[in-house]
Formats: C-alpha cells, structure tokens, sequence
RNA sequence: CGGGAUGUGGCUCAGCUUGGUAGAGCGCUUGGUUCGGGACCAAGAGGCCGGAGGUUCAAAUCCUCUCAUUCCGACCA
C-alpha cells in the first residue's frame, strides 16, 4: 500500500475552476494524460470508480432484459454510409484505419465513433420474425471521436461508455423502451452518482444525428455550466430502412423494425467530480466510491494500535469497500488531507486514547463532522453514515442546482440571469430553430432540453421573439 | 480549426534578455527520532533542458519546423 501520491496544493474551486478540475484529476491519480492529444490513461483509481459505476448501470439494464454483446472497433465506411443524417453528423469527426501492415485497404474502415451501423447490419441478418422481437442488447466498449478541443473525461477523442441497441415490432414499443431507458439514466445518476438531473427532449437541433427523437438528463456543475450527461433515442425506422431491418409480421406482410439506441459514458466521472468537489478535492458519493472508508491509525508504533487496526478493518472489509494505511513514512496530519482530496466518504481515526475507551472517531468528508462510537457499533454506524452521506451530498447537489437556476421573460433577464448567477435558465420558446441559434449566438447558452415536467412561468411568450410559445425549456451554457 | 501562454530530475519552478560543461524547494532512497490536521535530523540517488533540423569553436539559451499541455473562441457526448 505503498503511497506515492504528491500532496500539492490545488487551486481554489472558485478561483479558477478550469485549473482546479485539472489540478485535481491529475493529482488524485484518476487520470493521466496519453502521449497522444485527447487522449487520457484512466488510472487505477478512476477505473475503480468506472467499474463501479458501471456496475450499478449493468444491473439495471439487467433487470430490465437486457443482454451483453460486443461488436467489432471497426466498421467498413459503406457501413456508416447507408443513414445520411447519421453518416452527415459524424463524418467530421470519424478516424479512419487505412492500411494493414504494409498494405492498403481496398475499403477504409472507420474506428467507431457510434455503433448503430454495424449493429443493424447484424440486426438485419438475424431478423426475420416478429416472434424474434424485440432486441435487447447492449455493449460497453470504447468508441473514438476526433475532438478539436478536449478535456479529461468530458471530451476526450477515445471514451469508454455503453451503448444499448434494441429493436422492436412498433414504433409505441421503441418509444416507450427510450423512455424506460432514460428513466433509469436518471434514477441511477440521482440514486447513485448524487447528481439530479433535468430529464427531457432534445430540439431537433441538438437530436443524434440520424434519430426520430433523442432524450437527454442533463446536470448542472458547480461552475454553472450544463453537462449533458446521458442520452436515449427513438430512431424510429430510420436505420431499419437504411439497414433492410425488416420482419415478417403478426399479418404476414414484411415490416420494417423500430430501434432505440441509448448511452452513457465515462463522461460521467467528471460529473461528479465538478458536482461534488470542493477546495480539499474531490468528494465522492459512497455508493460508488471505490473506498468507502479509510482506517487511520494514530500513533501505530505503540503497543497494541497497529492490533487494533487491523482488527477492525477485518471486521469491516466483507461489508465496506475498505482501506487501511498503515504506511509509515507520513504523519496522520498528511493522511488525513490525502484521503480527502482523493474524496473517501469516511475516514476512521484509531489512537491510543481511543483504544483506552474502546472507541474510534468517524470523520465525514461531506461536511468534516467528526463522530465517536463503540467499537463493537462502528459497522451499523457505518453503514447508516453511507446512507446520509449519500443523501446529504444529493440534498447539498440539488440545492445548489436550484439556486442557480433562474426564470427569464425576456432577452434582457436572459442575459442578466446568466450573467449574474450563470447556470439553467428556465424560460418559454416557441419551438423555432431561428431562436435556438441567436440565444446561441447572443448569449453562448444552448437550449438543453424541453424538460418532461412543464412549468407554469407565467408567461406564453417565447424568451427570444416574443411570440406564442407553449414549450418551456431550460438553457444554460454547456461543456 | 483560429488567437494567446507553456514545455528544464517524480512534482513546482529558476536559469534564456546578454550562448561558455545544469540549479533550488518539495518528493524519492537509507538510518534514526517522531505520530490526535500536511513532523525533524543526517547521509545519498536522480536531468544529455518535449522532439527534429539549423546558426556557432560552443546552444537549455538564438532561428525554423514539429509534438503535447493549457486558456479563449468556432465544432461536438
């Protein structure tokens, strides 16, 4: 357990929050960067925290009939070719793969950027009675889109996500099978990452290239800036046309399927690191945390603490996603800030005075409250802590979601909101491109999605042109 | 993809203007003392200065190209 961490100071959340994200993926070892641009090395630390994450996705889809499969990295270009919404939105950003060993292709082959293409195919072949229907599948790979600009987690030109890919007899299925999914991207966002999350539709400016209808949860960060953070389509029978994904059907007439495709992405890791973290660093829920609670001995030469300690971890470990550092090289004082920045929900203080009273200290990283308790109670106490942090950190999240979304009537309360108190602006549209573009264009904010829960605003005028409008919508800047 | 900044032991940086054989702090190793919020002493190890080319007797330093990081825009999960 060897600790090679540098302990270094990280810029001040509120100071510059650019530098302070940098700062602290680097220094809590969730990433490094790769030798080549926009692309990260996911570190141990922060491939616990994907598994983890992934895990609480994997068993609600799961539960919901959902399979595994995994399709090939590269697709030939006809491939993407055939859906010309889909291959318009993506062209720009594919890499292609134009040679093996020393010989050239006779097709290129594109490093997937999305796998809709290739599943269809395959979908295809296999279909040929609605009795096979419906398709529930889904894959965790890694997918790679050439981006101008990157950041760790939030826009690299490799990610790892997961892709679900279904089919149905009718289009009412598919629907309801993108709604179904992009319930459970909320549920779990909000249940297990802490993060709540705005659920909507997405304008048809802003839909995945090539679908009937996309659906989208999107979180606010501390910063104020919106994070799309999971996405869910309806592709109607766009690709079951473009890809012959045809039945035959209850009638005994050949039928085209419908298909969904949704997904969620590593993306999510810096999520929570810009909704939860703070000054000391990150702060992670402990539902997902990859330790929940760190034991600390204090004063371990002398006689009998280092027993004790590891004593109790042993009675913790099968329960808790447990770690005891009992390295000898740093003070407790060093250990404490460590474990903090690196966001453990709970750090167990062992010492001396404790043993004497049979008792340790549990210090909560949410809010630094320290609390004694028996040793013989540390297990339930623990366990109730895992819950009110988890529900704390939810409450601290939302509040302050809520506080920085605001209401406008007009462009000037537009501009003021955003520029006073930057994140969602709740307000009226009237459904046209036309707004969309110039609030883009006047303010940088981006219609983010036409929320399920419609509000009453009090008003029936769109935000930008002041005509009729019945949609509420939120906006905000976006990463 | 446009504009700015940066790249020197593991980390943070100095040195570059005015070319002359590479520096500091932290970290690391070993030994000892410490230990309830970032301990201390002593002795060590470690770098052809992002990469390539050029100018020069001589390049971390000057010139050209290139790669990467970062910030600001345009583009996208």
């Amino acid at each position: 357990m060897a600790k090679k961490n540098k302990v270094e100071e990280i810029t001040p959340i509120n100071e510059d929050f650019s530098r302070w994200y940098t700062d602290v993926i680097l220094k809590t070892e969730l990433v490094d960067y790769a030798p080549v641009k926009g692309f990260m090395v996911i570190r141990a630390y922060g491939y616990a925290l994907w598994e983890n994450i992934q895990k609480r996705f994997d068993n609600e889809f799961k539960k919901t009939g959902h399979k595994n499969v995994y399709f090939p990295l590269l697709i030939p270009e006809s491939y993407l070719n055939k859906e010309k919404e889909h291959v318009e939105g993506f062209a720009p950003e594919v890499a292609w793969v134009t040679q093996g060993g020393d010989t050239q292709l006779a097709e290129r082959l594109c490093i997937r950027p999305t796998s809709e293409t290739i599943i269809c195919s395959m979908y295809a072949k296999w279909l040929s009675s609605y009795r096979d229907l419906p398709y529930l599948f889904n894959q965790w790979c890694n997918v790679v889109r050439w981006e101008k600009t990157t950041r760790p987690f939030l826009r690299t030109s490799e990610f790892l996500w997961q892709e679900g890919h279904t089919l149905h007899e009718t289009f009412e299925e598919a629907q309801k099978e993108t709604m179904r999914m992009i319930g459970i991207y909320r549920d779990v966002c909000e249940k297990y990452l802490a993060i709540p999350v705005v659920s909507g539709q997405k304008s048809e400016k802003e839909k995945f290239a090539g679908a009937h209808a996309t659906y989208t949860i999107e979180a606010l960060m501390h910063d104020g800036q919106a994070l799309q953070s999971g996405t869910s389509h309806n592709l109607s029978d766009h690709f079951a046309k473009a890809f012959e994904m045809k039945f035959l059907g209850r009638d005994n007439t050949e039928q085209y399927a419908f298909s969904t495709s949704w997904g969620v992405s590593t993306r999510l890791i810096g999520g929570i690191i810009m909704v939860h973290g703070d000054d000391n660093g990150l702060k992670l829920p402990p539902y997902i945390a990859p330790t929940q609670a760190v034991i600390i001995p204090i004063a371990q030469h002398k006689e009998g603490v280092l027993d004790k300690a590891y004593e109790l971890y042993d009675s913790l470990k099968e329960q808790f996603r447990m770690e005891i550092d009992a390295s000898d090289m740093n003070s407790p004082g060093w250990k404490f800030n460590q474990y903090e920045m690196k966001g453990v929900p709970v750090r167990i203080e062992l010492g001396p005075k404790d043993i004497e009273k049979g008792q340790c200290v549990l210090v909560r990283r949410d809010n630094g409250e320290k609390i004694y308790v028996d040793l013989d109670e540390v297990s339930i106490q623990l366990e109730n802590l895992m819950d009110s942090i988890q529900q704390s950190m939810y409450d601290n999240a939302l509040a302050d979601r809520e506080s920085k979304t605001s209401v406008a009537k007009d462009m000037d309360e537009f501009k003021k909101n955003l520029a006073e108190n930057p994140g969602f602006i709740k307000a009226m549209w009237c459904g046209s491109e036309d707004c969309e573009d110039k609030i883009k264009e006047d303010t940088g904010a981006t219609l983010r999605c036409v929320p399920f829960a419609q509000e009453d605003l009090g008003s029936d005028r769109c935000v930008c042109c002041g005509q009729k409008a019945e949609k509420m919508a939120y906006f905000a800047r976006a990463y």
